[in-house]
This record gives C-alpha cells, sequence and structure tokens, in this order.
DNA sequence: CAGTGAGCGAGCTTCCGCTTGACTT
C-alpha cells in the first residue's frame, strides 16, 4: 500500500475514487501541521534566524493518524498543492515523522484533478524543492517578525492588544488614506449641455421616441474637457451663443464593437462579484463556494489561476455547440495577470458543464444556487463567443458648436446568453449627412465632481490583489481581522471606515515605518523570495536584509516615541469613587473612562459615542452608537435596558 | 446572509498562510 498525502478532505476522496482503495491510501493533512509557536516569538535570531516549529495544536490528531498510516505502508507520496506553502507543508510532514529507517518518499503535483493528471503524476515524480521550502521559511519568518517586533510598540505606545503587520497594515492605511481623500475633497461644479433633436418631418409629433439627445462635445472643433465649462454663467453665455443655430448632421460614423466575456472566476473576482451582485461578505461567499467544493460541485475555491483544465475546456466546448450551436463557441485561454500567483490549483469553475444550473436547482440550498448559477455562468460565458454591437457615432455642428449622439443596438449575444451584462441599448433616427434637425429642447445641468466611495469589501481585495498583497486564502480573513482590531468598521452602507484607533495606529506605523508599511513591500520581498526559491541567494540574506535595518529603527522608536499616556485625553468628569478627574484612553474596544488615579483607584466607564437626539420611543433617553457581539454598529437608547428602542440605521 | 444590548482595564496581547475540525456543555 502506497501513502498519498494531498491538503484538503474533499480532494483526498476524489483521488481515492479514481485510484481505487487497492494500491492507495489517500490521506489529507488539513493544510499546514507545524508553524512557529503562537505564543513565543520561536526565531532565534542569534543563530541565523533559526526557527523552532511546533505541532499545531489542532493538527495533533492529524499526525498520529499519518504516522500510524505511514507505518503501515511501503512508501509515501507527498501530493501537496504545487506552491510554496505546499511544498513546505510536504517537507514539514517529513520532519514530524521519525519513523527508522526512513520510509521512501517522493513528491509529486498535478495542478487539476482529473485520473489523467494523477496518474501522469504519478509516473513523474521528484524530491522535495528545499529552495521552495525555504522560500516560504523566509517568508514565514519575516512575517513573524514584522508582526511580533511590531504590536509590542503599538502596545507600549498606543493601547493594549494591537496589531501590526505585513498585510493588514497596509490594509488599514489603504483605508485611512481613503478617508483623508474624501475629507479632504473640494466638490468642483461643472456644466453640461445636452440637446434634444429630431427629424424635422418629427417635429410635430409628440412621441417621444423620436427624439434622441445629443451632448455638447466642442466648441471651435476643440474638445470641451470634462471641467471645461465651470460655471452657470458660462453656460448661459453658450445657450446665448446657440440661439437660431441650426443643426445639421455634420458626420456619422459606423462601427461594431465586439465585447469578449470575462475570464473565470477566481478567489478574489468570485468574492468581487458576489458582493457586487448580492452584497455578500467575502466570508460568506467563500462557506458557500466551500459547501458546493465539498458536494463536488465545483472545483477548488481558493485560487489565484485562470488556468482551465483540457477536460474542461472540452466540457464546455461540446456544452455549448451541442445546445447553442458553433456560434456561441470560441476557444479561449486566459493567462493570470498577477505576478505573485502561485497556480496550484484551476480556475473556480463548475465539475461538470452538464451541471446546468436548472439541473441542479432542486439539489441544492436558495444561497448554493445562487453562486453556482454564477460560477457556472461565467465558466460557459468564458468559452462562448463575442458579443457584437453595432454602434453610430453622430456629430452635429451648430453653429461653431459640436454636439455628439451615440447610439448602440446588440447585433449578436454571443457570451451573453450565459453571462448577461448590463448595457444599454439607444437607436438612433436613420440620418444622413447634412441632414437639417429640429432643436426641441437645449437643457444646461449642474454638476459637482464627487469624491471617491469608501471601500467596499469588494474594492478593497481588487486593491490587495493589484498590488499582490494576500493571497486566496486570506482576503476574507484580512477585512475581519482589521475589523476585529477595531481599526475599522463598517458605515451604514457596508463600507469601509476607519476609527479613531486605526487611524492613530496607521499614523504612527506610516510616520515611523515607511519603508515597510506601504504597498510595495510584498512585492519588493516576493522578487527576492523567488531567488530564493531559484537557489539564487540564501533565505537568511533575505530575512536579514530586512530585519536588522528594521530592527536598529524600532529601537530608536521605542525610545523617542511619546508613550501612551500622551495620548490620554481630559475631561470634566469625576471619580465616583475618590473625585479624581477621568480621562479618556484607548482600549481594545475603543476608547473608555478611568480614573487619573489609577492604579490606585481601578474606576472605569464605558465612553459610548453620544448623538444629539433624543430616543423617539421613551424620549428622555439619548442615542447611542453600539455594536454588537460581532462588530456590526446599531443604534440604542441611553436608558437600555429600560428602553430598548434599537436600529440598525442611524436615526435623524 | 442574518438580524440589535458583554465586558474590557495591569496581565500578557501580536504575524501570514495552509486547511476545516467536532473532547463536552
Amino acid at each position: 500500500m502506497k501513502l498519498i498525502i494531498v491538503e484538503s478532505p474533499t480532494k483526498a476522496k476524489i483521488i481515492q475514487n479514481f485510484l481505487g482503495n487497492k494500491d492507495f491510501d489517500v490521506v489529507s493533512s488539513g493544510g499546514h501541521i507545524r508553524d512557529l509557536p503562537q505564543k513565543k516569538l520561536g526565531v532565534d535570531i542569534e543563530k541565523n534566524f533559526q526557527p523552532t516549529y511546533v505541532i499545531l495544536p489542532k493538527a495533533k490528531k492529524t499526525v498520529s493518524l499519518l504516522k500510524n498510516k505511514i507505518k503501515n505502508s511501503e512508501s509515501i507520496i507527498l501530493a501537496t498543492d504545487e506552491d510554496r506553502e505546499g511544498e513546505s507543508i510536504a517537507w514539514h510532514i517529513l520532519q514530524s515523522i521519525n519513523i527508522k529507517p526512513q520510509k521512501p518518499h517522493r513528491r509529486i503535483v498535478f495542478h487539476e484533478i482529473t485520473k489523467q493528471a494523477i496518474e501522469k503524476a504519478l509516473k513523474n515524480p521528484r524530491d522535495i524543492d528545499m529552495n521552495l521550502v525555504n522560500a516560504q521559511q523566509a517568508r514565514r519568518i519575516l512575517d513573524r517578525l514584522f508582526g511580533y517586533k511590531l504590536s509590542p510598540l503599538l502596545w507600549k505606545k498606543i493601547s493594549k492588544g494591537l496589531s501590526a503587520g505585513r498585510v493588514q497594515s497596509v490594509a488599514v492605511r489603504l483605508i485611512c488614506e481613503r478617508e483623508k481623500e474624501i475629507e479632504n475633497f473640494i466638490p468642483q461644479e461643472y456644466w453640461t449641455i445636452i440637446a434634444n433633436l429630431c427629424k424635422i418631418e418629427d417635429a410635430k409629433s409628440k412621441n417621444k421616441n423620436n427624439e434622441f439627445e445629443a451632448l455638447l462635445i466642442k466648441k471651435n472643433k476643440k474638445i470641451i474637457p470634462k471641467l471645461g465649462i465651470k460655471t452657470k454663467k458660462e453656460a448661459y453665455k453658450i445657450l446665448k451663443d446657440l440661439e437660431g443655430a441650426i443643426y445639421k448632421v455634420e458626420k456619422i460614423e459606423k462601427k461594431e464593437i465586439k465585447r469578449n466575456p470575462l475570464p473565470p472566476f477566481i478567489t478574489s473576482t468570485l468574492q468581487q462579484t458576489a458582493y457586487n451582485k448580492f452584497k455578500w461578505s467575502a466570508k460568506y461567499t467563500m462557506k458557500i463556494a466551500q459547501q458546493l467544493y465539498e458536494t463536488g460541485y465545483i472545483t477548488y475555491h481558493r485560487s489565484d489561476s485562470l488556468n482551465l483544465s483540457n477536460s474542461a475546456l472540452e466540457m464546455a466546448k461540446n456544452f455549448i455547440i451541442k445546445n447553442f450551436g458553433k456560434n456561441y463557441y470560441q476557444f479561449r485561454k486566459y493567462k493570470t495577470k498577477s505576478k505573485t500567483a502561485q497556480e496550484a490549483h484551476e480556475a473556480i469553475r463548475p465539475t461538470f458543464a452538464e451541471n446546468s444550473p436548472e439541473k441542479l436547482k432542486n439539489k441544492l440550498e436558495k444561497n448554493q444556487f445562487k453562486l453556482y448559477d454564477l460560477i457556472w455562468r461565467r465558466f460557459i460565458a468564458s468559452q462562448a463567443s463575442q458579443a457584437i454591437f453595432a454602434s453610430q457615432i453622430i456629430n452635429i455642428s451648430a453653429k461653431n458648436y459640436t454636439f455628439q449622439a451615440t447610439g448602440q443596438t446588440l447585433k449578436f449575444d454571443g457570451f451573453l446568453k450565459f453571462y448577461p451584462i448590463q448595457y444599454k441599448e439607444n437607436t438612433l433616427p436613420l440620418l444622413q449627412k447634412d441632414e437639417i434637425l429640429k432643436l426641441k429642447k437645449l437643457t444646461p445641468a449642474q454638476h459637482f465632481t464627487k469624491p471617491p466611495s469608501r471601500y467596499t469589501e469588494a474594492t478593497l481585495i481588487k486593491m490587495l490583489e493589484k498590488y499582490g498583497i494576500g493571497r486566496p486564502s486570506t482576503y476574507a480573513p484580512i477585512i475581519s481581522t482589521i475589523q476585529e482590531r477595531n481599526y475599522v468598521e463598517k458605515d451604514e452602507n457596508k463600507k469601509l471606515q476607519p476609527t479613531e484607533i486605526g487611524i492613530l495606529t496607521n499614523n504612527l506605523l506610516v510616520e515611523n515605518f515607511p519603508n515597510i508599511i506601504n504597498v510595495d513591500f510584498t512585492k519588493k520581498i516576493e522578487d527576492k523570495l523567488d531567488d530564493v526559491a531559484s537557489g539564487k541567494i540564501e533565505w537568511q540574506k533575505v530575512v536579514g536584509d530586512f530585519y536588522f535595518p528594521f530592527e536598529k529603527i524600532l529601537l530608536q522608536k521605542e525610545k523617542d516615541l511619546p508613550p501612551k499616556s500622551n495620548l490620554w485625553q481630559e475631561t470634566k468628569e469625576i471619580c465616583p469613587k475618590c473625585k479624581a478627574p477621568l480621562v479618556l484612553k484607548y482600549g481594545r474596544f475603543g476608547k473608555f473612562y478611568a480614573c487619573l488615579n489609577w492604579p490606585k483607584c481601578k474606576y472605569t466607564k464605558d465612553f459610548k459615542e453620544t448623538l444629539d437626539l433624543p430616543c423617539p420611543k421613551c424620549k428622555n433617553g439619548k442615542i447611542i452608537k453600539r455594536k454588537t457581539k460581532k462588530g456590526k454598529i446599531f443604534y440604542g437608547c441611553s436608558n437600555w435596558p429600560k428602553c430598548d428602542f434599537s436600529s440598525w440605521k442611524k436615526p435623524k
């Protein structure tokens, strides 16, 4: 009996099915089984960053199971994912089982779970790639030093329990900077002018369908920029200029616009799309995707690869041609854009194209169905033909001004049959060059530029992915962490907004550690990790190049930065116990009142943001901003529990 | 999706990245 070890239990079951249970026993590790200890640094800086690893408490059972199985098998086949982490998991497994004599062991990899791919992999075993393992060790140890050295500085200078890390601190920085942009935003006024036109022969008709809109775009043949018309005065001057103008068709441009489908889903795009379509959190989307994966309806849901297996491509082709005809099929291969992608899995797709959503409707729960439908459609569409639009652009001259009308109609739906996206259809009447038109209405409209909006889970994930920060398995946890730490909270529209303590922490980090708390740091490290993986440099050098300069600054800042007592705010409140004044301090759950005589007097009191609004229910209470256990903001009455008024929305 | 109110605060917090457990109440 040969023992095959993979990471995911579901994967183990599928592979066992492919191979039968005569020659192979397929088991799973459930991810990492060993790691640095949680309560200690676990890195000996003096000894060239030598790590101490411990078996993860959760993995103890797995490890003893693995040990047993290994004892009874003739050889071990390590089939963990083909990426840095997978290679490392394989290595840790070998390190954790001290069996004598050492059993023969080989490493195999595959990117798709098909019988063929597995059989091929079994024929091409290799050894563990220590360079790749070392790249993972460098990544792990660097992250540990970064987080476990920097966090204590925050405990000392702001509040206990705070945290900093390569990923979370940059995520918080993005959110804080967006907030600053919004606060500093000055809206700019601008105007647009729209002409409602029609053919001369339709001028008397009351039918609005004969009318079409044209936007003023040029003056003296020059494009008017977006904020070109700044004031009401300027807009009305143009209206005056245009009095008595003749509107004449100057140019008709017709062309076909072809649109390509979007690539199949990967974790980040699945989370973004589920947010945009259903308003699901990344966490919830992953929960539903996990269910679909475990029941065998979709491929693995934590992937950054756009790759589709040949059998998947074949399935899509057959499905489309059989049900919709050749015109709807188009072979497409997608290249993964992200440089940091590890490509251990396929894109997220239905396991069988024939499993159309309609077919599965009765087998799936409501939300499983919604997500499956999305994944299936996106996958089929990714192998479907282009959609073709007929577009028309018509320029209309009026004195020295030019207006433009655009029309667009769908000629062939192509992939839209499977994955509809929003588009505008508007038809223009049949016009001739030099044709004179009738002006029905000339409308000036005032606009103001809008500030950028706060990040949603979807847009934040998009940014993180863009900068290569975080991985498919961590996007959802990152968003949870920064909320749990009270750095960020969701506003009424579920958008991410920094808290006071978030801003405070971010300022300290960005001002004092600008070289590492930024969006480019991860990329720089990734480049070096690639060099470790290809054997060009030692992993210890990557860690050392980061750590020693960092440590120097850290020690300096520990001395120089003011203590956290500097942040305590005086108040007019008096301690009911000892009559000393109360001060506001920062705690893990936000601000709280504490007695100035602390530690002699231990009196504390909640600080809650109070809105200057009476309670609509009991009339004499005030509205207080509160949080649920899960951290969601709601508004309640200050007389609670006497008065039980509460509301998700901010009362007005 | 699901669906609203504790306790924290002088002891011992904290990182990122794999993967989903299931001793008892």
